[in-house]
This record gives C-alpha cells, structure tokens and sequence, in this order.
DNA sequence: GGGAAATACCTTGACAGGCGAGGTATAATG
DNA sequence: CATTATACCTCGCCTGTCAAGGTATTTCCC
C-alpha cells in the first residue's frame, strides 16, 4: 500500500461506516472493495478492520450477525444502525472540515517563496 | 478546538514544516499562527509541539538554535533544513493523494441512500 | 512592592489506534 | 494431497498525542 499509516489513523471507523452504508457487508469483503476501489493503493490490515469492528459495534454503530452461507467459510456479517448512520455524517462532516483547514495550513509553506523574508 | 485529534494525527511534522517554508520562528509562535489561521478551530498543543521538533530535528529536517534577544523569556528557532524543505513536498503530496482516496471511500457510503438494500 | 497574567520553554507518564506476527477452519484448485 | 484463497481472530509492540506538571522572565495593574 502507498499512503501511510498515519495519514489513514482515526479515519478507519469514517471509512467502515461508508462501506456499510451500501448495506451489509463482512470484514473480508470490505478490505478487498477498499482495495478496488483504490486500485491497490489502500488496505486496511486484518488486526485494524476487526479491532475497528469491535469498537463500532461496543459504541453500537453497528451490529453483526453470523451468515448462514451453507458452504464455504462462515462470515460474521455487519449492519450499521441508525446511530451508526448519523455517526458517519458527522465524521464526514468533520472530515471535510479537517481536511480544509490541513489543506490551508499546508499550502501556507508552499506558496511563499518570497523567502528571505523574517528572520528572528 | 473544534476538529478532534485524531484526524490530524500524523499531521503535525507537515504543518510544522510548512510554517518554517516561511522563515525561521519558534514554537509558541508557530502555534499562535496555526491558531490564527484556522480562526481558533485548530491548536497543536504544547507536549505535541515539542515532542515533534525532537521527532523533526533528529531526522535532520530542521535545526534549532537559541536567539539572542536582550529581553523577555528566551526563545529556541528552528530553521527548515533542504532535506526538510524536500521531505516538506513529500509529505505535501503524499497528503493530497491520500485526501482524495479517503474523500472517494467516504462518500461511497453518502451517495447511496437506496437504502433499504440489505445484501447478504 | 506584590500578585496575576502573558510569554516562552520543557518532561513525564498514560492512553489509544495501527499492525506484524501468529493462529484457526473451510473450500477450491492443480 | 499440497497449495492457495477465503474468512475469521488475538496478542503485544510501537508510535503519536496530550493532560498534568514544572521552570524562568517580563509586563501590567492595584
């Protein structure tokens, strides 16, 4: 994967919550759509995406429910429930906003050459 | 503040690098113009601060040292080294690349009312 | 003169999220 | 029948953030 870790951090549950919106959906199935989706460049690693399971679903933004596939391995399947939904609008919202004034503080440098300026 | 940590996690060393593109300065400003510049919303706090100027100054992207001003508390510069001003567009670019991935796997979700979709 | 606030720096320790490394089980494929 | 793909899971380390605490100087008001 190309983008970093840390540039990702405390997105992962925003980014969850999207892929549930679409309707339900397992953890394996989710990571390769995120893959797709950025031809490769984005991956959640397994211990990322199931801790986040556990805490969406403790903070009651989701819920899960074993499949009844009669073959191949059993999926536990995940439901996002309106607390859920109303929690991804809020992080997108915050996102954006976040991402705006990142967007702004960083430009800052780009800009101005003008350099010599200041100085102690 | 208003944006919560974590989205900008990851972040500082690029925020702080692009204040210094514009000329030597110091910590408690530095922070005073984030302030400034996002209208109070966005704030590094101090341990953070400083904990990224070691993090920065050891990886040899900025150096500091004391200025000499005869009065008022004394004040350590930091300077944007040329490995810095390169790492500085890295991380600039690297930021962009991920902003639009994360702005494509979040509003994946915001799209799709339809809602009623279940899927199994 | 004395106290509070602002300027300016710094460290310690706890916490949370990411993830490498390891594990399980089933089914399909060669 | 071994390998690969699907599909799940946990443990423990690492790293970045930050609350809380500290120091020293200057200015401003009473």
């Amino acid at each position: 994967m190309s983008i970093t870790a840390d540039l990702i951090r405390g997105h992962t549950d925003a980014i969850i919550l999207a892929a549930l919106m679409q309707g339900d959906s397992y953890g394996y199935r989710i990571n390769r759509s995120m893959c797709d989706l950025t031809d490769g460049r984005f991956e959640l690693k397994e211990a990322t995406l199931y801790t986040a399971f556990r805490r969406l679903e403790e903070s009651g933004y989701i819920r899960s429910y074993w499949g009844d596939e009669a073959t191949g391995a059993r999926r536990r399947y995940y439901a996002i429930t309106p607390d859920g939904r109303s929690a991804y609008r809020g992080m997108v919202r915050e996102w954006r906003e976040a991402s705006e004034l990142l967007e702004k503080l960083m430009r800052f440098g780009s800009d101005g050459d003008v350099s010599g300026a200041e100085q102690i």
